[in-house]
DNA sequence: AGCGGGTGATAAGACGTTTTAATACAGTGG
DNA sequence: CCACTGTATTAAAACGTCTTATCACCCGCT
């Protein structure tokens, strides 16, 4: 039942804990050949470092955690695989919440990563109360946002520019010939598709159209695939317009799933579009049209910033990055069939 | 910069550190008026209690991890699911490692769940070697298999009869007419690819074909679309099949969309089926025939079997579980549009 | 009054590591 | 031969919690 010490193998290899300790964490200062001997004791005797006592000693972890919406989101899980890649590198380990757009659930989360005293958390906070996030900084743990542009210059966050996104969507539907648009949206505590929304109204606004007329929006509780249909489901009773823009991919690609079983052709009838630019939008019945984000960075550049944060709390500038989404056109707004992203 | 202890919470609700620990840890030993108190006295500070610290004393943790082959499978997303709901129930936090099907970053996150000690792992091995997990059970870590059945009986395990799956695909295959059936597998390391293949072995010599002639393998380095299309591309060169079984949806994915670029008619030309049934199968340009496995069942079922054995190992008793997977046939064999999930 | 049993609370010693200050030692220049 | 500098190592004191044994107290009973 083997639980080695830090004591064991210092009598092994017949120096002092302290010296193991020096091994393990400033090498340099140990002479080579002791080194060595101590690195063969570790071998041998197959000894782990008790992570929780370090911890505990040293005051802070090697461990950050992730705070996401919706794991079940492909968006997601690309920020989270570019997040995993530059923790791992620095020898950090990752700690994933999800809160499925749940406040209590959130809060949970985070309840667990204070106790687990991770150095700093990246967050995609699922409303706009800063006040749970203060309160993590007041406990000594970095935060960063991640798809949420921080409102104040004394933190770090890493975004995607939502109204701008929102925008390129609608003006893209008004192209076409729209001057209807109905706006599937997430629920209302989500900043970004609050954001989104507002993009809408500005491009409709600029096309000189009323946005109170010419708008249609669906409120769902979450934004999952089903939530989309259901969202289809209500417009087509209620009088569907000629473009749509969903919030997200998923809600997106539910939507067309319950369009095209309704026997309601896209993009002649219906003009789609949605948005993150998931890999499966490209691949769906009808090929999505959809905006892009550049996800993978997203979660690489704001877990570079935490852990700049962490390890270099002296020269650390806090950043506020913003980066700018791009319009991908596919067939459910243009018909084109098989109009593929360049890259794939 | 607060970090309140324990001491602290004692000296304000003016009884000893003790107490406190045994408010948090077995309150029916507490006198409730005194407990009253203390619950007053943590709001008030704002304590919490450091997880480290207890772990150290303790000599376990309240975390499990979970070490799965691709975060970026819907599958393993679902599986996650399913692991946190429970975890997060009987609470418990997850730390999730993504192997990416490299043998060294599995190992490498082992490593980091082993420091955090965590109370047991939930792991989809990317390959059949037991000796890593035999050397966590010697550290006290329990071990229960997710996808994976184990060999022996002393241990748990969750898994789905994958040789049973890849029968199912490939009797469906065969019954559409097919005569030579190409199978798009993963890499050869994963046991999962392996039985669906000798699946496959055993319908086509079942229906009196033989299959080193009827059956055509191509081997990918991963299980992901872009490797499904590359292998699209590799046998439109080499001479396309009637009939195609991708070894997971991703593949199948990448793969169908490889073949309608190419102008391939799909089931006309070539009959596809994927293996998962993730949500997005339904939803694909051809939409695609699928066999489908409980997937979050796994996960909940998987995490119930482990913190059983950490929480009750005593009266515990090892399970292997194994599941049948359910053929789901969509257009992408039949050419039947919009052969929907019947529960969708 | 004395005794036994039960309940609640406490004191103090771990747990395994990191870190600070101290020590030993070899080498160097005077 | 001494004082000094540096380098390599060590001893010992933390870190915050849990836990074991102990203690104080009250109640009811003889």
């Amino acid at each position: 039942m083997g639980s080695v010490s830090i004591r064991e193998v210092a009598a092994r290899a017949g120096v002092s804990p302290g010296t193991i300790s020096n091994v393990l964490n400033r090498p340099e200062r140990v002479a080579p050949q002791t080194r060595e001997r101590v690195m063969r004791a570790i071998q041998e005797l197959g000894f782990v470092r008790h992570g929780s006592a370090s911890t505990l000693r040293a005051g802070h972890s090697r461990t950050i955690g992730l705070s996401v919406i919706d794991i079940g989101n492909p968006f997601f899980t690309d920020v989270a695989a570019g997040v995993e890649e530059v923790a791992s590198d620095l020898g950090y380990a990752v700690i994933l919440g999800n809160s499925a757009g749940a406040r209590d659930k959130e809060e949970r989360n985070l309840l667990v990563l204070a106790e687990q005293r991770v150095r700093g958390v990246l967050i995609t906070p699922s409303d706009d109360d800063p006040a749970r996030l203060d309160a993590l900084r007041e406990r000594g743990i970095h935060v960063v946002l991640v798809d949420h542009p921080a409102h104040r210059p004394d933190q770090c966050s890493v975004a995607v520019n939502d109204f701008s996104g929102g925008q390129m969507a609608a003006a893209h539907l008004l192209s076409l010939g729209a001057t209807r648009i109905g706006y599937v949206s997430g629920p209302g505590s989500i900043r970004q598709c609050v954001e989104r929304r507002r993009g809408v109204e500005q491009a409709v606004a600029a096309a000189g159209l009323d946005p109170d007329e010419a708008i249609e929006v669906v409120e769902t509780p979450a934004m999952t695939a089903r939530d989309g249909q259901r969202a289809a489901a209500a417009l087509l009773a209620a009088g569907l317009p000629g473009a749509v823009f969903c919030a997200n991919d998923l809600l997106a690609l539910g939507f067309l799933r319950e369009l095209l079983r309704a026997g309601v052709r896209v993009p002649r009838d219906v003009a789609l579009i949605g948005y993150d630019d998931i890999d499966f939008a490209a691949a769906s019945a009808v090929s999505l049209s959809s905006v892009r984000q550049p996800t993978h960075r997203l979660g690489r550049i704001a877990t570079e910033l935490l852990l700049d944060e962490c390890d270099h709390p002296d020269t650390h500038v806090h950043q506020q990055v913003m980066f700018q989404p791009e319009l991908v056109v596919r067939e459910s707004t243009t018909g084109r069939a098989l109009a593929g992203r360049d890259d794939a």
